[in-house]
RNA sequence: GGCCCAAUAGCUCAACCGGAUAGAGCAGCUGCCUUCUAAGCAGCAGGUUUCAGGUUCGAGUCCUGAUUGGGUCACCA
């Protein structure tokens, strides 16, 4: 039993055994105490006082005796106002240190073997993947491997949205205007060469629109009647009828988005154990809306089109199929949701990580599918994430404010490269070996830059900032596991051999090495790595401290063990901590 | 306009279920490398937690209202 429960069964004991007062153990609240505070923990008492009717400090002086009397552990104690502050004695840390070093259990997943499906990145199949996508693609990643730690079995997924109107204008662009240009012979990435001809229809449709606006057509008479559009949907057409010609080129198109695609996840660390192609999906949600039709779940309109009424939700009805008989993006989300269940029976949970833009989207998905009778809708949730601002206000593609996410990587990765230059302590490194450690430092600090704000909170992007490798950073904590690494190369072998006396600065650094597990717990429920950065921070500085305060190596034999313990328990810890934060440590820098 | 979300130091962010004197980092100022990695540490300065009420022993946190900003209410995704 730990410590923790002993001190809660023993306080319920003394309220029991003194004034006949049950109660209830989640009434007990055990925090940290602050460190102006002399302390390890405190206990809050003003819950106590009314039943024990007295002040909060002579209830605090009672249970603090009670306590030092009964609990080994606890060495002295002391109140103020009605906290209760407890200090534990040094055979308590002594042996936590010597209990993790001789078994590194707590550095292992737990294990529960609920299936978890985790959905993130879902791009479009003809720009390059930007800022935003890397928020995204960290968050959801990040939530994976939080989730495998805490004992589930986890499937990495995107839903890739390959279909549709915005892939035609690609496709048409290249053919009208690419002489058959390819990845190979522009030297383009091939999602950027796609990216490229995004754009080119966009300034051929605006070329058109405008003549026929000068020639007297109302503007958005002119977009919907310019040639360059109507062939367009006329592609589209023939794509939905399974043209032969319009598909290669499809495909031949996709190839090169995918293989631009999979260099940049590559860079970004990031994975996917089964990917979902809207141009699969979306007949299965066509045909689910037509059964719910004739079910009498849905109604339809005039001109044939599907409707779900969502009255009685108290929102919006929803379109499902078009008159035209074409469907729309919540048509495809059902699609995609159902295969997932059919897939992955046992799931019990499908995490979807999409901005909070789309926060109604998914109230209405998630209600539909409830609607449908499907038991598992429940079973679904939306990850929602803040949208990521530049100190130029917002993204916007058609503005040319986007942040290329791999322009992103090459700037942190450069600058890294730069800074550590100047330091000059890698000299003996070879060059090889130098440009993975830029790149470990670099994707680090982005990853940590864009992990360390609450999820549900916009953020702000600057890139100065980001590109920053001091105060609380990823490079920060990532040099504090190089400088453990440094002292137990140095130390070489050591046996431990516990500690009778242990000063401030230990304390603070055990204390916060103990929290460890129920940091990891906290950001696994809260689906939130932000969580584990600032413990990451948290943890650094404690360490840092206690290097700047006490000497490791050069101390008596009894400190120098206990130092070495605390150092080892220190890297352990940043190394599994940074890595759910999918962020890698080095041995030195 | 309806609904949803946010507002904390000059800037970027913390603050677990309501707990002590609201904490970090950046920017500014002062110190500390002949000793284990100074990408560090110690210190100074910086706050009416947007405003007005309410609940409570106790409110940045909960409730009501206002202000400001953002999102959404598409036969776009």
């Amino acid at each position: 039993m730990s410590v923790f429960n002993t001190i809660a069964q023993k306080v319920a004991e003394y309220l029991h055994e003194n004034h006949a007062f049950e109660l209830e153990s989640q009434k007990i609240q055990l925090d940290a105490t602050r460190k102006e505070f002399v302390g390890d923990y405190t206990l809050i008492v003003f819950p106590f006082v009314k039943p024990m009717r007295t002040s909060p400090e002579k209830a605090g002086e009672a249970i603090g005796e009670y306590l030092k009397n009964t609990v080994s552990e606890i060495e002295s104690y002391n109140v103020i106002k009605g906290f209760l502050n407890l200090t534990f004695n040094s055979i308590y840390w002594s042996e936590l240190v010597e209990e993790k070093l001789s078994d590194s259990g707590w550095l292992e997943p737990r294990t529960s073997g609920d299936l978890v499906l985790v959905e993130y990145s879902s791009p479009n199949t003809n720009k390059p993947l930007h800022l935003g996508h890397l928020r995204n693609n960290f968050l959801g990643h990040s939530v994976s491997l939080i989730k495998e730690f805490a004992g589930n079995d986890v499937v990495k997924t995107q839903i890739i949205n390959d279909r549709g109107v915005h892939i035609c204008k690609s496709m048409l662009a290249w053919k009208r205007f690419g002489n058959e240009e390819t990845p190979e012979t522009s030297g383009l990435k091939g999602d950027k060469l796609v990216g490229k001809y995004y754009v080119i229809f966009d300034q051929e449709l605006k070329k058109e629109v405008a003549m026929l606006v000068a020639s007297g057509m109302d503007e958005e008479v002119a977009k919907k009647e310019a040639s360059i559009m109507k062939d367009v949907q006329e592609m589209l057409v023939k794509w939905e009828n399974g043209d032969e010609e319009v598909l290669s080129l499809w495909n031949k198109m996709n190839a090169w988005v995918y293989s631009g695609f999979d260099k940049t996840y590559n860079r970004m660390g990031v994975s996917f154990d089964k990917l979902y192609y809207e141009s699969k999906t979306y007949s299965k949600g066509k045909q689910i809306a037509l059964d719910g039709l004739t079910k009498g779940l849905f109604y339809t309109k005039d001109d044939g089109s599907v409707w779900c009424n969502l009255d009685s939700a108290g929102m919006d009805n929803k379109l499902l199929v078009r008159g035209d008989g074409t469907t729309v993006y919540m048509t495809q989300d059902i699609g995609t949701a159902v295969q997932r269940f059919e897939d992955f029976p046992k799931m019990t949970q499908v995490v979807y990580t999409v901005g909070d833009e789309q926060d109604y989207h998914f109230k209405v998905l998630f209600k539909i599918l409830e609607n449908l009778g499907y038991s598992w809708a429940h079973n679904c949730q939306h990850l929602s994430y803040g949208m990521v601002d530049l100190p130029s206000g917002k993204m916007k593609s058609r503005e040319g404010t986007v942040v290329d996410a791999d322009d992103l990587m090459e700037d942190v990765v450069r600058a890294a490269c730069e800074s550590s230059e100047e330091k000059g302590k890698l000299d003996d490194m070879s060059s090889e070996e130098q440009n993975k450690l830029f790149e470990m430092l670099g994707i680090g600090a982005l990853k940590f830059f864009l992990l360390r704000v609450d999820p549900k909170k916009r953020m702000l992007f600057d890139p100065e900032e980001s590109v920053s490798l001091n105060g609380d950073t990823g490079p920060f904590v990532q040099y504090t596991y190089a400088r453990c690494k440094a002292v137990l190369r140095k130390a070489g072998e050591f046996t431990f051999t516990g500690i009778t006396e242990i000063v401030e600065k230990e304390r603070l650094l055990a204390r916060t090495l103990a929290a460890f597990r129920l940091e990891m717990d906290d950001a696994a429920n809260g689906m939130n790595p932000s969580a584990i950065a600032n413990y990451c921070l948290d943890l650094a500085k404690a360490y840092n401290q206690f290097y700047q305060a006490v000497n490791i190596l050069n101390s008596n034999a009894e400190e120098r063990s206990f130092r070495l313990g605390l150092t080892h328990l220190t890297a352990e810890t940043i190394k599994k901590s940074l890595d759910l934060l999918g962020v890698q440590v080095p041995d030195r820098m």
